[in-house]
DNA sequence: AAACATTGCAACCGCGCAGCG
DNA sequence: CCGCTGCGCGGTTGCAATGTT
């Protein structure tokens, strides 16, 4: 036996709601308050489903409803709650005042989700390993495509400096610089989590000792004395060859925090430009567009910064840790 | 100007869970 | 403990508005 309807839909009304209807519903929830969704419609004179009336009370008619553009920092605070609770649409609701779970939902799926399509997949709910993979080879089409133009700029310049987290190895990588490395404790060792198996004792040989904090998600440390990092900035992800070998023979995907890449879609965002390519240089950002490979605008360090204040949460832990740097 | 593509968002659908008899 | 009911949640769809060719 099927399971029963939520209420009897020969007759009700689908699709878009009339004024009308809205004022019968409204009026109705002002005299006899929420609740019993199921008779209400009956009661209030509306050929509507009870779910359906419910749902365009919670996320259109009540009056503590904040409409309208998403701020800068509802925008971080989605982002930051993101990170942690995954697609828990309705805890993160909770956090910001105004704002129904389905807003933040379709504003995640039309706005964010494009820009950070790279982040580490870290708690996502309820998603299944299927969607995960899916998900993944989505973002691997993608970022094959933005690889294919990046291509054509010309390669970076090294900054001028220390940075002592992954920019470093980023910029280095591009110039094929070496890390050497000195293995981490095996207690340090935990494959159960992204961030619990957190390096901090892997140094640049070419900037002297300074840490490069990376998250690794497999123990690619024993037995090697080298190790060389590449890092792809659009998906965050470090692939790692050991040195000397026979041939540079990658030995591991790595994922680490979100690095340069989520301060320059945060960049992008706040300039409403769509693909950047972008590089520090001078003590700013350097932001410029991948579709006519024209300079556009620079971002002081302090301003991106200035983005990232204040974070407590593991991920944006590491976000803030690739803001640490010398010059 | 028209046809087509893309985007944004309101609304729908199905499932899981809690409460109750 | 079991089945029923209603609610809430997250995924998905449909369509109007907007952009592009």
């Amino acid at each position: 036996m099927g399971r029963k309807p939520c209420c009897d839909k020969i007759g009700l009304k689908k699709g878009r709601w009339t004024e009308e209807e809205d004022e019968i519903l409204v009026n109705f929830i002002q005299v006899h308050g929420q609740g019993s969704w199921r008779s209400l419609p009956k009661k209030a004179g509306l050929l509507r489903c009870g779910k359906s009336c419910r749902l365009r009370w919670m996320n259109y008619l009540r009056t503590d409803l904040k409409r309208g553009n998403f701020s800068n920092e509802e925008k971080e605070l989605i982002f930051k709650l993101h990170a942690t609770l995954g697609n828990r649409w309705s805890q993160i609701a909770s956090q910001l005042a105004g704002r129904t779970d389905n807003d933040i939902k379709n504003y995640w799926n039309s706005h964010l989700s494009r820009r950070i399509d790279s982040y580490p997949q870290v708690n996502r709910g309820r998603n299944t390993e299927v969607e995960k993979v899916e998900s993944s080879q989505k973002n691997s089409e993608k970022d094959n495509k933005k690889a294919q133009t990046t291509t054509k700029k010309k390669k970076k310049k090294s900054v001028a400096g220390k940075i002592i987290n992954p920019h470093h190895s980023f910029k280095y990588s591009n110039n094929e610089e070496e890390c050497s490395l000195i293995p981490i404790p095996d207690d340090d060792i935990n494959a159960e989590s992204e961030f619990s198996n957190l390096c901090d004792e892997v140094f640049c040989s070419s900037c002297d000792i300074e840490a490069l904090n990376c998250s690794f998600s497999t123990n690619i440390f024993e037995n090697t004395e080298h190790l060389s990092i590449e890092s792809n900035r659009t998906t965050s992800e470090y692939s790692c060859t050991t040195e000397p070998s026979t041939s540079k023979d990658a030995i591991a995907n790595v994922q680490c925090s979100p690095d340069l890449s989520s301060i320059f879609r945060e960049i992008e965002n706040l300039l409403d430009i769509k693909e950047t390519d972008a590089e520090l240089e001078n003590n700013s950002y350097m932001i410029g567009d991948l579709k006519d490979d024209s300079f556009i605008n620079t971002v002081s360090i302090q301003e991106a910064e200035g983005l990232y204040g204040n974070l407590a949460s593991p991920a944006d832990f590491l976000w803030d840790m690739d803001l640490w740097y010398t010059l």
